[in-house]
DNA sequence: AGCGTATAGTTGCTTTTTACAACTATAAGG
DNA sequence: CCTTATAGTTGTAAAAAGCAACTATACGCT
């Protein structure tokens, strides 16, 4: 089972160097650093291998939470991200290198003793993508796609990030009953069958072929690719890909239908 | 129509005093301030009067965007508030006086341009209450409710308020089709004709009666106030109270009904 | 070739849910 | 005891989903 090295250190401040001479400059100094909360921005990147939802971690090389694994992310760099958005797809890309999966922003998570080190905001996105797309560059630290059991890991993270998946984690259940990012977690080409064996998987229960099928055709949300198929054992699968038409519903049913 | 006296003014640095005789201090102050954007919390409350939408705006008295209107909020104050959902709270309460309202989050805006001042984020929340229970307090700015048309108000606001406000409507409609929210939106006794008319004012489209009250009645989260009933014309309507049993939904279908 | 098996995809019937319209119920006021 | 106004119910048709059996197309084996 692995652990943290360095469980929380509350009441420790992390500033490291500090001209210890002038009382006053020191005073300023923590005044416009305390005025605002640290930011970073976190990342929940989700994929499925081996017929199990996964999350990539990363290993902590620094204090806090040294040698715990966690959420890759970090600090916000006012020069360099033009907005949030951007630095989440900045670290998106250092990460896996893949530049456009699906990714939209998932909460704010903020307050006083998140961090032993003081008040800190973090904004949280979870990103979807198939797991062949992925090389992972882990360029600073050791990083890993972990099966995701039930909303968790088998280990402890760093922070509150085990809170944070759960949270993306039931997202991710409750857009798959509405929307139609699950074939963000599959090459540009797929058949149904493997669409449909990602929501059972994330879903964690069987669903009925013929239901799902006439759900997701009805949707029209997939062009057929008329010609391609993907063999395997048995009777070859029709290929098809995704097309984005703003969002639609798989699903016919909500309140605006009893309209009169 | 109502626009702003002070649009916004790019360039121009808040910097109001400075100790201006050392440049070290001068540069790590800089350092200490830019390293980190500024942290704003800003809230969306909305509520139902005269059979409108209206969102709760107040005036600015500051530059930048002097005079004019925009979401109640301000500077997170790490010292005061323990979490962004604290600060939130706490803003709420400022604004209104309504400690127990729906207060949800909604997104996080943050660029380097969505403030002529430089890099901001605001964590943006939004409120439903019942225009009864609130008496504005307005203590520092001219508050005001204002009708939304669409998903928009009939002037200008200041900063990205105009596409919050936008967003924060389509998550209000969006999230009356699957839960139970709009219970926040009237007083804690209410009949279905006024829950109903609520759904068709946010809406915008008259609902058919029975459907209605079958799905609301059958999803189980209103209890029956047995002999109490609301006087008006014609037939009294029966009084029922939101109970929350966590989230429910009112609307039985979706995809995890393939199950087999 | 012909059979078993494995997966893909379709079809038809049943059950559940919704839409829609007509109906009943209970109050107020002349 | 009418009319009007709003609340609430019921019955029936249409739509959607559940479910199981069916056909289709590949492979590999004898």
């Amino acid at each position: 089972m692995i652990g943290c090295d360095d469980p929380a250190e509350p009441g420790k401040v992390g500033l490291t160097t500090a001209a210890s001479d002038e009382a006053e400059f020191l005073r300023r100094y923590d005044a416009a650093r305390y005025e605002k909360p640290s930011f970073t921005v976190d990342l929940v990147i989700f994929t499925v291998r081996d017929e199990h939802l996964h999350v990539l971690l990363v290993k902590r090389a620094e204090h806090p939470f040294k040698g715990c694994w966690a959420l890759p992310g970090g600090f916000l760099d006012p020069r360099r991200d033009a907005s949030v958005d951007a630095c989440a797809a900045r670290k998106l890309i250092q990460e896996t290198g893949v530049r456009t999966p699906y990714l939209e922003q998932l909460k704010t998570y903020g307050s006083r003793d998140r961090d032993p080190r003081g008040w800190t905001a973090t904004t949280v996105y979870f990103a979807l993508m198939a797991s062949e797309s992925v090389r992972l560059l882990g360029n600073q630290a050791e990083a890993s796609w972990v099966g995701v059991r039930g909303d968790q890991v088998d280990f402890e993270l760093a922070f509150d990030h085990a809170q944070i998946l759960a949270d993306a984690v039931d997202r991710l259940r409750s857009k798959l009953e509405y929307t139609h990012i699950a074939v963000h977690l599959l090459p540009e080409e797929f058949t149904l069958p493997e669409l449909q064996r990602i929501y059972e998987i994330i879903l964690q229960q069987p669903l009925d072929k013929s239901s799902f099928r006439r759900r997701v055709i009805q949707a029209d949300m997939l062009e057929e690719l008329t010609g391609k198929q993907r063999d395997g054992f048995g009777r070859p699968a029709q290929l098809y890909r995704f097309r984005d038409y703003g969002r639609r519903t798989f699903f016919p049913r909500s309140i605006s239908r009893h309209a009169r």
